[in-house]
DNA sequence: GAGTGGTCTAGACCACGGT
DNA sequence: CCGTGGTCTAGACCACTCA
Protein backbone atom coordinates (compact mmCIF):
# COMPACT_ATOMS: atom_id res chain seq x y z
CA UNK A 1 0.00 0.00 0.00
CA UNK A 2 2.51 1.91 0.66
CA UNK A 3 1.36 4.56 2.66
CA UNK A 4 4.03 7.46 4.19
CA UNK A 5 2.58 7.10 7.19
CA UNK A 6 0.15 5.09 9.52
CA UNK A 7 -3.64 6.18 9.19
CA UNK A 8 -6.60 5.09 11.98
CA UNK A 9 -8.10 2.37 10.65
CA UNK A 10 -11.12 2.86 11.55
CA UNK A 11 -11.64 5.89 9.14
CA UNK A 12 -13.11 4.82 5.45
CA UNK A 13 -10.49 3.70 2.86
CA UNK A 14 -11.88 7.43 0.92
CA UNK A 15 -10.41 9.41 3.67
CA UNK A 16 -7.61 7.57 4.63
CA UNK A 17 -6.89 8.34 0.83
CA UNK A 18 -7.57 11.85 0.88
CA UNK A 19 -5.17 12.06 3.71
CA UNK A 20 -2.58 10.29 2.04
CA UNK A 21 -2.41 12.21 -1.10
CA UNK A 22 -2.98 15.26 0.54
CA UNK A 23 0.22 14.82 2.52
CA UNK A 24 2.30 13.43 -0.21
CA UNK A 25 1.15 17.37 -1.35
CA UNK A 26 2.49 19.19 1.94
CA UNK A 27 5.46 17.00 1.08
CA UNK A 28 5.69 18.78 -2.06
CA UNK A 29 6.39 14.91 -3.43
CA UNK A 30 4.16 16.57 -6.16
CA UNK A 31 4.39 20.16 -6.75
CA UNK A 32 1.81 23.05 -7.64
CA UNK A 33 0.84 22.52 -11.57
CA UNK A 34 2.05 18.95 -11.74
CA UNK A 35 -0.16 16.07 -12.23
CA UNK A 36 -0.83 13.16 -9.35
CA UNK A 37 -0.88 9.71 -10.79
CA UNK A 38 -4.27 8.53 -12.80
CA UNK A 39 -7.13 7.04 -11.20
CA UNK A 40 -5.98 3.74 -12.53
CA UNK A 41 -2.18 3.71 -11.43
CA UNK A 42 -3.82 4.84 -7.88
CA UNK A 43 -5.97 1.98 -7.76
CA UNK A 44 -3.16 -0.39 -8.29
CA UNK A 45 -0.82 1.45 -5.23
CA UNK A 46 -3.49 1.61 -3.11
CA UNK A 47 -5.35 -1.71 -3.83
CA UNK A 48 -9.15 0.44 -4.09
CA UNK A 49 -11.91 0.17 -6.68
CA UNK A 50 -11.62 3.33 -9.00
CA UNK A 51 -14.95 4.72 -7.05
CA UNK A 52 -12.86 4.65 -4.32
CA UNK A 53 -9.73 6.92 -5.36
CA UNK A 54 -12.43 9.04 -7.14
CA UNK A 55 -13.93 9.94 -3.84
CA UNK A 56 -10.92 10.91 -2.38
CA UNK A 57 -9.96 12.69 -5.41
CA UNK A 58 -13.46 14.86 -5.11
CA UNK A 59 -13.05 16.24 -1.70
CA UNK A 60 -9.48 17.51 -2.64
CA UNK A 61 -11.54 19.07 -5.40
CA UNK A 62 -13.86 20.54 -3.35
CA UNK A 63 -10.95 21.87 -0.93
CA UNK A 64 -9.40 23.46 -3.88
CA UNK A 65 -6.38 21.39 -3.69
CA UNK A 66 -6.53 19.31 -6.90
CA UNK A 67 -7.85 19.84 -10.36
CA UNK A 68 -9.12 17.55 -13.04
CA UNK A 69 -9.31 17.98 -16.70
CA UNK A 70 -10.95 15.36 -18.50
CA UNK A 71 -8.60 13.79 -20.59
CA UNK A 72 -5.62 14.97 -19.60
CA UNK A 73 -5.36 14.42 -15.54
CA UNK A 74 -5.51 16.02 -12.34
CA UNK A 75 -3.58 18.44 -10.96
CA UNK A 76 -2.09 20.24 -7.94
CA UNK A 77 -3.51 23.73 -7.87
CA UNK A 78 -1.76 26.59 -8.18
CA UNK A 79 -3.26 28.96 -5.74
CA UNK A 80 -4.19 31.91 -8.34
CA UNK A 81 -5.42 34.14 -5.51
CA UNK A 82 -2.64 36.49 -7.11
CA UNK A 83 -4.57 38.73 -4.74
CA UNK A 84 -7.59 37.57 -3.29
CA UNK A 85 -8.41 41.06 -3.70
CA UNK A 86 -9.46 40.27 -7.01
CA UNK A 87 -11.14 37.78 -6.34
CA UNK A 88 -12.81 38.67 -3.67
CA UNK A 89 -13.05 42.69 -3.65
CA UNK A 90 -14.53 43.56 -6.92
CA UNK A 91 -12.55 47.67 -7.34
CA UNK A 92 -15.33 49.65 -7.06
CA UNK A 93 -15.37 51.05 -10.63
CA UNK A 94 -15.91 48.04 -12.77
CA UNK A 95 -14.34 49.34 -15.33
CA UNK A 96 -12.88 45.93 -17.08
CA UNK A 97 -10.80 43.36 -16.34
CA UNK A 98 -8.49 43.25 -13.74
CA UNK A 99 -5.24 44.80 -13.16
CA UNK A 100 -2.36 43.53 -10.48
CA UNK A 101 -1.41 46.75 -8.72
CA UNK A 102 1.95 48.32 -8.64
CA UNK A 103 3.53 47.39 -5.37
CA UNK A 104 6.19 49.06 -3.92
CA UNK A 105 8.30 48.23 -0.75
CA UNK A 106 8.97 50.63 1.89
CA UNK A 107 11.18 48.98 3.98
CA UNK A 108 12.40 45.52 4.77
CA UNK A 109 13.42 44.76 8.06
CA UNK A 110 14.57 42.20 10.07
CA UNK A 111 13.25 42.01 14.12
CA UNK A 112 11.85 40.11 17.28
CA UNK A 113 7.99 39.64 16.43
CA UNK A 114 5.85 41.54 18.07
CA UNK A 115 3.34 39.05 20.18
CA UNK A 116 0.53 39.18 18.01
CA UNK A 117 2.32 38.81 14.90
CA UNK A 118 4.26 35.23 17.07
CA UNK A 119 0.88 34.32 17.68
CA UNK A 120 -0.64 34.58 14.57
CA UNK A 121 2.28 32.95 12.73
CA UNK A 122 2.44 30.58 15.55
CA UNK A 123 5.79 31.15 16.41
CA UNK A 124 7.51 30.85 19.83
CA UNK A 125 7.72 33.96 21.62
CA UNK A 126 10.92 35.79 20.51
CA UNK A 127 11.19 34.63 16.94
CA UNK A 128 12.96 36.37 14.50
CA UNK A 129 10.66 37.79 11.72
CA UNK A 130 10.71 40.09 8.29
CA UNK A 131 9.26 42.82 8.16
CA UNK A 132 7.70 44.26 4.93
CA UNK A 133 6.10 47.16 4.21
CA UNK A 134 4.66 47.78 1.14
CA UNK A 135 2.67 50.30 -0.65
CA UNK A 136 0.32 49.37 -3.28
CA UNK A 137 -0.92 51.54 -6.06
CA UNK A 138 -3.45 51.57 -8.95
CA UNK A 139 -4.14 53.89 -11.89
CA UNK A 140 -1.31 55.99 -9.98
CA UNK A 141 -3.54 56.24 -6.42
CA UNK A 142 -2.39 54.31 -3.60
CA UNK A 143 -5.07 51.18 -3.30
CA UNK A 144 -3.39 49.42 -0.10
CA UNK A 145 -0.59 49.98 2.53
CA UNK A 146 0.21 46.74 3.81
CA UNK A 147 2.53 45.44 6.46
CA UNK A 148 3.92 41.96 5.83
CA UNK A 149 5.16 39.73 8.62
CA UNK A 150 7.40 36.32 7.71
CA UNK A 151 9.43 33.41 10.04
CA UNK A 152 13.19 34.58 9.48
CA UNK A 153 14.31 31.28 8.84
CA UNK A 154 11.84 30.06 6.13
CA UNK A 155 12.14 33.41 4.00
CA UNK A 156 15.72 34.33 4.99
CA UNK A 157 16.21 34.24 1.16
CA UNK A 158 14.55 37.50 0.64
CA UNK A 159 17.01 39.53 2.99
CA UNK A 160 19.98 38.89 0.00
CA UNK A 161 17.66 40.12 -2.83
CA UNK A 162 17.66 43.85 -4.06
CA UNK A 163 14.22 45.28 -3.15
CA UNK A 164 14.03 46.00 -6.70
CA UNK A 165 13.57 42.57 -7.55
CA UNK A 166 10.55 42.06 -5.77
CA UNK A 167 7.57 42.14 -8.43
CA UNK A 168 4.14 42.96 -7.48
CA UNK A 169 3.08 39.93 -6.77
CA UNK A 170 5.06 38.23 -3.74
CA UNK A 171 3.73 34.45 -3.46
CA UNK A 172 5.43 33.56 -7.02
CA UNK A 173 8.66 35.14 -5.19
CA UNK A 174 7.82 33.13 -2.59
CA UNK A 175 7.99 29.85 -4.22
CA UNK A 176 11.09 30.59 -6.19
CA UNK A 177 13.21 31.89 -4.04
CA UNK A 178 12.10 30.16 -0.44
CA UNK A 179 10.46 27.33 -1.83
CA UNK A 180 7.45 28.24 0.10
CA UNK A 181 4.36 27.81 -1.09
CA UNK A 182 0.57 28.95 -0.41
CA UNK A 183 -2.27 26.98 -0.85
CA UNK A 184 -4.81 28.86 1.51
CA UNK A 185 -5.37 31.49 3.50
CA UNK A 186 -8.02 32.97 5.88
CA UNK A 187 -9.18 36.57 5.98
CA UNK A 188 -10.66 38.92 8.81
CA UNK A 189 -12.08 42.07 7.42
CA UNK A 190 -12.91 44.81 9.57
CA UNK A 191 -12.97 49.18 8.85
CA UNK A 192 -11.94 52.18 11.07
CA UNK A 193 -11.35 55.45 11.03
CA UNK A 194 -7.61 55.63 9.18
CA UNK A 195 -4.76 56.98 11.30
CA UNK A 196 -2.91 59.93 10.54
CA UNK A 197 -0.06 57.53 9.08
CA UNK A 198 -1.95 55.61 6.84
CA UNK A 199 -3.98 58.68 5.62
CA UNK A 200 -0.56 60.57 4.46
CA UNK A 201 -0.10 56.68 2.65
CA UNK A 202 -2.94 56.30 0.85
CA UNK A 203 -3.28 59.98 0.42
CA UNK A 204 -6.84 59.84 1.93
CA UNK A 205 -8.39 62.90 4.01
CA UNK A 206 -7.63 62.20 8.50
CA UNK A 207 -10.45 59.86 9.81
CA UNK A 208 -11.71 58.89 6.17
CA UNK A 209 -13.31 55.07 6.72
CA UNK A 210 -10.66 52.56 5.75
CA UNK A 211 -10.94 48.77 5.08
CA UNK A 212 -8.61 46.28 7.11
CA UNK A 213 -7.68 43.19 6.00
CA UNK A 214 -5.31 40.82 7.80
CA UNK A 215 -4.36 37.69 6.06
CA UNK A 216 -2.86 34.47 7.84
CA UNK A 217 -1.30 32.43 4.31
CA UNK A 218 -1.15 28.58 4.42
CA UNK A 219 0.86 26.04 2.83
CA UNK A 220 -0.82 22.68 2.06
CA UNK A 221 0.42 21.55 5.48
CA UNK A 222 -1.66 24.36 7.11
CA UNK A 223 1.43 26.03 8.53
CA UNK A 224 1.06 30.13 9.01
CA UNK A 225 3.61 31.34 6.63
CA UNK A 226 2.90 34.74 5.88
CA UNK A 227 0.97 37.20 8.13
CA UNK A 228 0.11 40.67 6.77
CA UNK A 229 -2.18 43.66 7.82
CA UNK A 230 -3.57 45.58 4.72
CA UNK A 231 -5.53 48.68 4.80
CA UNK A 232 -7.49 50.82 1.96
CA UNK A 233 -9.88 53.61 1.17
CA UNK A 234 -12.81 52.32 1.92
CA UNK A 235 -14.77 53.76 -0.48
CA UNK A 236 -12.68 51.35 -3.18
CA UNK A 237 -13.52 47.98 -2.48
CA UNK A 238 -17.06 45.76 -1.72
CA UNK A 239 -16.95 42.85 -0.41
CA UNK A 240 -19.14 39.77 -2.23
CA UNK A 241 -20.46 36.63 -0.40
CA UNK A 242 -23.26 34.15 -1.48
CA UNK A 243 -25.00 32.44 1.66
CA UNK A 244 -26.58 29.52 2.15
CA UNK B 1 -39.92 8.54 -14.37
CA UNK B 2 -42.58 11.10 -13.58
CA UNK B 3 -40.44 14.23 -14.35
CA UNK B 4 -42.39 17.30 -13.87
CA UNK B 5 -40.58 19.30 -16.97
CA UNK B 6 -38.51 17.79 -19.64
CA UNK B 7 -34.88 17.85 -19.32
CA UNK B 8 -32.10 18.20 -21.87
CA UNK B 9 -30.89 14.25 -22.40
CA UNK B 10 -27.32 15.35 -23.17
CA UNK B 11 -27.23 16.56 -19.76
CA UNK B 12 -25.69 13.72 -17.44
CA UNK B 13 -28.38 11.68 -15.62
CA UNK B 14 -27.18 12.43 -12.11
CA UNK B 15 -27.52 16.46 -13.30
CA UNK B 16 -31.31 15.73 -14.48
CA UNK B 17 -31.95 14.05 -11.02
CA UNK B 18 -30.34 17.14 -9.46
CA UNK B 19 -32.52 19.75 -11.51
CA UNK B 20 -35.62 17.29 -10.76
CA UNK B 21 -35.10 17.60 -6.75
CA UNK B 22 -34.14 21.17 -6.76
CA UNK B 23 -37.47 21.91 -8.32
CA UNK B 24 -39.40 20.29 -6.65
CA UNK B 25 -38.08 21.60 -3.11
CA UNK B 26 -38.66 25.47 -4.97
CA UNK B 27 -42.75 24.35 -5.50
CA UNK B 28 -42.60 23.43 -2.21
CA UNK B 29 -43.37 19.35 -2.81
CA UNK B 30 -41.51 19.01 0.11
CA UNK B 31 -40.76 21.88 2.47
CA UNK B 32 -37.69 22.64 4.72
CA UNK B 33 -37.60 20.10 7.66
CA UNK B 34 -39.38 17.44 5.80
CA UNK B 35 -37.79 14.43 4.73
CA UNK B 36 -37.47 14.01 1.20
CA UNK B 37 -38.07 9.81 -0.30
CA UNK B 38 -35.24 7.33 0.88
CA UNK B 39 -32.46 6.52 -1.94
CA UNK B 40 -34.37 3.52 -2.85
CA UNK B 41 -37.64 5.59 -3.31
CA UNK B 42 -35.77 7.68 -5.82
CA UNK B 43 -34.07 4.55 -7.42
CA UNK B 44 -37.55 3.05 -8.32
CA UNK B 45 -38.88 6.47 -8.96
CA UNK B 46 -36.11 7.69 -11.69
CA UNK B 47 -34.85 4.05 -12.40
CA UNK B 48 -31.36 4.96 -12.28
CA UNK B 49 -28.79 3.17 -9.78
CA UNK B 50 -27.66 4.11 -5.97
CA UNK B 51 -24.74 5.62 -6.96
CA UNK B 52 -26.38 8.24 -9.61
CA UNK B 53 -29.17 8.71 -6.86
CA UNK B 54 -26.64 9.55 -4.57
CA UNK B 55 -24.56 11.73 -6.73
CA UNK B 56 -27.44 13.82 -7.28
CA UNK B 57 -27.95 14.48 -3.47
CA UNK B 58 -24.39 15.03 -2.91
CA UNK B 59 -24.39 17.94 -4.91
CA UNK B 60 -27.67 19.25 -3.49
CA UNK B 61 -25.48 18.77 0.08
CA UNK B 62 -23.15 20.56 -1.20
CA UNK B 63 -25.24 23.76 -2.28
CA UNK B 64 -26.90 23.54 1.69
CA UNK B 65 -30.02 22.66 0.07
CA UNK B 66 -30.65 19.01 1.69
CA UNK B 67 -29.39 17.49 5.03
CA UNK B 68 -28.24 13.97 5.42
CA UNK B 69 -28.63 12.01 8.80
CA UNK B 70 -27.61 8.57 8.59
CA UNK B 71 -30.42 5.91 9.53
CA UNK B 72 -33.08 8.49 9.40
CA UNK B 73 -33.30 10.38 6.30
CA UNK B 74 -32.41 13.18 3.85
CA UNK B 75 -34.52 16.54 4.57
CA UNK B 76 -34.98 19.44 3.31
CA UNK B 77 -32.23 21.94 4.77
CA UNK B 78 -34.16 25.41 6.71
CA UNK B 79 -31.64 28.03 6.23
CA UNK B 80 -30.56 28.36 9.50
CA UNK B 81 -28.88 32.14 8.95
CA UNK B 82 -31.09 33.35 11.83
CA UNK B 83 -28.93 36.16 11.16
CA UNK B 84 -25.66 35.85 9.07
CA UNK B 85 -24.42 38.24 10.96
CA UNK B 86 -23.81 35.58 14.10
CA UNK B 87 -22.83 33.00 11.27
CA UNK B 88 -20.21 35.28 9.54
CA UNK B 89 -19.37 38.51 12.08
CA UNK B 90 -18.42 37.56 15.18
CA UNK B 91 -19.60 40.21 17.24
CA UNK B 92 -16.32 41.79 18.57
CA UNK B 93 -16.69 40.87 22.21
CA UNK B 94 -16.25 37.52 21.76
CA UNK B 95 -18.28 37.34 25.63
CA UNK B 96 -19.70 33.71 24.52
CA UNK B 97 -22.77 32.10 22.83
CA UNK B 98 -24.66 33.93 20.25
CA UNK B 99 -27.99 36.09 21.30
CA UNK B 100 -30.64 37.61 18.88
CA UNK B 101 -30.20 41.12 18.72
CA UNK B 102 -33.40 43.08 19.54
CA UNK B 103 -35.66 44.09 16.81
CA UNK B 104 -37.47 47.55 16.58
CA UNK B 105 -39.75 47.92 13.70
CA UNK B 106 -39.66 51.65 13.04
CA UNK B 107 -41.54 52.31 10.31
CA UNK B 108 -43.40 50.32 7.66
CA UNK B 109 -44.99 52.01 4.75
CA UNK B 110 -45.96 50.75 0.87
CA UNK B 111 -44.61 52.58 -1.76
CA UNK B 112 -43.69 52.74 -5.59
CA UNK B 113 -40.17 50.88 -5.69
CA UNK B 114 -36.95 52.83 -5.85
CA UNK B 115 -35.64 52.01 -8.87
CA UNK B 116 -32.24 50.20 -7.30
CA UNK B 117 -34.77 48.40 -5.00
CA UNK B 118 -36.68 47.31 -8.05
CA UNK B 119 -33.63 46.48 -9.86
CA UNK B 120 -32.63 44.14 -6.63
CA UNK B 121 -35.77 43.12 -6.20
CA UNK B 122 -36.14 42.21 -10.39
CA UNK B 123 -39.21 43.70 -10.03
CA UNK B 124 -40.90 46.29 -12.85
CA UNK B 125 -40.62 49.56 -12.81
CA UNK B 126 -43.20 51.34 -10.36
CA UNK B 127 -43.80 48.17 -8.94
CA UNK B 128 -45.34 48.69 -5.34
CA UNK B 129 -43.04 47.65 -2.44
CA UNK B 130 -43.22 47.39 1.36
CA UNK B 131 -40.65 48.91 3.15
CA UNK B 132 -39.54 48.90 6.48
CA UNK B 133 -37.23 50.11 9.06
CA UNK B 134 -35.94 48.75 11.83
CA UNK B 135 -33.25 49.19 14.66
CA UNK B 136 -31.83 45.77 15.95
CA UNK B 137 -30.30 46.11 19.89
CA UNK B 138 -27.31 44.24 21.82
CA UNK B 139 -26.95 44.63 25.09
CA UNK B 140 -29.26 47.85 24.83
CA UNK B 141 -27.31 49.38 22.71
CA UNK B 142 -27.73 50.28 18.32
CA UNK B 143 -26.22 47.20 16.65
CA UNK B 144 -27.89 48.02 12.98
CA UNK B 145 -30.47 50.34 11.51
CA UNK B 146 -31.70 47.88 8.47
CA UNK B 147 -33.89 49.14 5.83
CA UNK B 148 -35.86 45.95 4.45
CA UNK B 149 -37.82 45.85 1.13
CA UNK B 150 -40.10 43.42 0.26
CA UNK B 151 -42.19 42.86 -3.40
CA UNK B 152 -45.94 44.15 -1.90
CA UNK B 153 -47.61 41.40 -3.90
CA UNK B 154 -46.06 38.43 -1.87
CA UNK B 155 -45.45 40.00 1.43
CA UNK B 156 -49.24 42.04 1.47
CA UNK B 157 -50.13 39.77 4.48
CA UNK B 158 -47.56 41.67 6.99
CA UNK B 159 -49.33 45.05 6.49
CA UNK B 160 -52.12 43.45 8.51
CA UNK B 161 -50.68 42.19 11.45
CA UNK B 162 -50.02 44.54 14.62
CA UNK B 163 -46.12 46.08 14.35
CA UNK B 164 -45.65 43.96 18.02
CA UNK B 165 -46.08 41.08 16.21
CA UNK B 166 -42.87 41.35 14.50
CA UNK B 167 -40.14 39.12 16.32
CA UNK B 168 -36.72 40.00 16.20
CA UNK B 169 -36.73 37.21 13.45
CA UNK B 170 -38.20 38.74 9.91
CA UNK B 171 -37.73 34.84 8.25
CA UNK B 172 -40.20 32.88 9.99
CA UNK B 173 -42.67 35.63 9.95
CA UNK B 174 -42.14 35.71 6.50
CA UNK B 175 -42.77 31.62 6.10
CA UNK B 176 -45.65 31.46 8.19
CA UNK B 177 -47.62 34.58 7.29
CA UNK B 178 -46.51 35.00 3.69
CA UNK B 179 -45.42 31.63 2.64
CA UNK B 180 -41.95 33.11 1.36
CA UNK B 181 -39.13 30.71 2.45
CA UNK B 182 -35.71 32.28 2.23
CA UNK B 183 -33.45 29.92 0.65
CA UNK B 184 -30.03 31.48 0.27
CA UNK B 185 -28.63 35.07 0.49
CA UNK B 186 -26.37 37.42 -1.51
CA UNK B 187 -24.46 39.96 0.49
CA UNK B 188 -22.27 42.82 -0.47
CA UNK B 189 -20.27 44.61 2.09
CA UNK B 190 -18.74 47.82 2.16
CA UNK B 191 -17.58 50.51 4.48
CA UNK B 192 -18.28 54.50 5.01
CA UNK B 193 -18.24 57.23 7.05
CA UNK B 194 -22.01 57.03 8.55
CA UNK B 195 -24.20 60.03 7.61
CA UNK B 196 -26.14 62.23 10.39
CA UNK B 197 -29.25 60.39 10.29
CA UNK B 198 -28.08 57.01 11.32
CA UNK B 199 -25.40 58.27 13.38
CA UNK B 200 -28.46 59.34 15.75
CA UNK B 201 -30.08 56.00 15.11
CA UNK B 202 -26.70 54.26 16.24
CA UNK B 203 -26.12 56.57 18.85
CA UNK B 204 -22.46 57.20 17.31
CA UNK B 205 -20.34 60.11 16.03
CA UNK B 206 -20.88 61.74 13.02
CA UNK B 207 -18.44 60.58 10.20
CA UNK B 208 -17.57 57.38 12.58
CA UNK B 209 -17.21 54.40 9.94
CA UNK B 210 -19.89 52.34 9.60
CA UNK B 211 -20.48 48.88 7.92
CA UNK B 212 -22.71 48.26 5.31
CA UNK B 213 -24.43 44.84 4.34
CA UNK B 214 -26.27 44.98 1.04
CA UNK B 215 -28.14 41.28 1.15
CA UNK B 216 -30.41 39.66 -1.52
CA UNK B 217 -33.06 36.68 0.13
CA UNK B 218 -33.29 34.03 -2.41
CA UNK B 219 -36.18 31.60 -3.00
CA UNK B 220 -35.28 28.16 -3.51
CA UNK B 221 -36.37 29.29 -7.12
CA UNK B 222 -33.36 31.71 -7.01
CA UNK B 223 -36.16 34.59 -7.19
CA UNK B 224 -35.04 37.27 -5.33
CA UNK B 225 -37.95 37.90 -1.95
CA UNK B 226 -35.90 40.79 0.28
CA UNK B 227 -33.68 43.25 -0.38
CA UNK B 228 -32.45 45.11 2.82
CA UNK B 229 -29.72 47.55 3.35
CA UNK B 230 -28.38 47.46 7.22
CA UNK B 231 -25.54 49.89 8.62
CA UNK B 232 -23.39 49.14 12.18
CA UNK B 233 -21.07 50.86 14.00
CA UNK B 234 -17.50 49.31 12.26
CA UNK B 235 -15.90 48.38 15.75
CA UNK B 236 -18.78 46.11 16.80
CA UNK B 237 -17.55 43.97 13.81
CA UNK B 238 -14.99 41.52 11.77
CA UNK B 239 -15.78 39.56 9.24
CA UNK B 240 -14.22 35.95 8.87
CA UNK B 241 -13.15 34.16 5.55
CA UNK B 242 -11.34 30.99 4.29
CA UNK B 243 -9.63 31.16 0.88
CA UNK B 244 -8.54 28.80 -1.19
C1' DG C 1 -5.54 5.43 -31.32
C1' DA C 2 -3.94 5.33 -26.71
C1' DG C 3 -4.72 7.26 -22.44
C1' DT C 4 -7.10 10.29 -19.51
C1' DG C 5 -11.08 11.52 -16.57
C1' DG C 6 -16.64 11.25 -16.63
C1' DT C 7 -20.80 8.59 -16.20
C1' DC C 8 -23.37 4.68 -14.67
C1' DT C 9 -24.61 0.13 -13.11
C1' DA C 10 -26.00 -3.64 -9.73
C1' DG C 11 -24.97 -5.33 -6.49
C1' DA C 12 -22.63 -6.29 -1.21
C1' DC C 13 -22.00 -5.21 3.41
C1' DC C 14 -21.62 -1.74 7.38
C1' DA C 15 -23.24 1.80 10.91
C1' DC C 16 -26.68 4.14 12.83
C1' DG C 17 -31.63 5.50 14.53
C1' DG C 18 -35.84 4.42 16.04
C1' DT C 19 -39.31 0.80 17.39
C1' DC D 1 -35.46 -5.63 14.53
C1' DC D 2 -36.06 -2.96 10.16
C1' DG D 3 -35.12 0.90 7.41
C1' DT D 4 -32.15 4.57 6.72
C1' DG D 5 -27.89 6.48 4.75
C1' DG D 6 -22.48 5.25 4.35
C1' DT D 7 -18.84 2.61 2.22
C1' DC D 8 -16.90 -0.14 -1.37
C1' DT D 9 -16.39 -3.11 -5.33
C1' DA D 10 -15.49 -4.47 -10.30
C1' DG D 11 -16.60 -3.77 -13.88
C1' DA D 12 -18.77 -1.19 -18.66
C1' DC D 13 -18.96 2.41 -21.79
C1' DC D 14 -18.53 7.51 -23.05
C1' DA D 15 -16.04 12.04 -23.97
C1' DC D 16 -12.19 14.43 -24.28
C1' DT D 17 -6.98 15.47 -25.25
C1' DC D 18 -2.95 14.87 -27.50
C1' DA D 19 0.36 12.89 -30.45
Amino acid sequence: MNYTRRHDDRLPLYQRLHDEISERIAAQQWRPGEAIPTEAELVKQFSASVGTVRKAIDMLVAEGVLERFQGRGTFVRRARFDSSLFRFFRLQKESGERQVPEGRILLRETLVAPSAVASALRLPAHAEVIHLSRLRMLDGKPLLAESIWLPRERFAALLDIDASEFGDLLYPLYEERCGQVVASAEEDLTAEAVDDVHARLLQIPKGAPVIVVERTALGYDRQPLEWRRSRGPADRFRYHVEIR
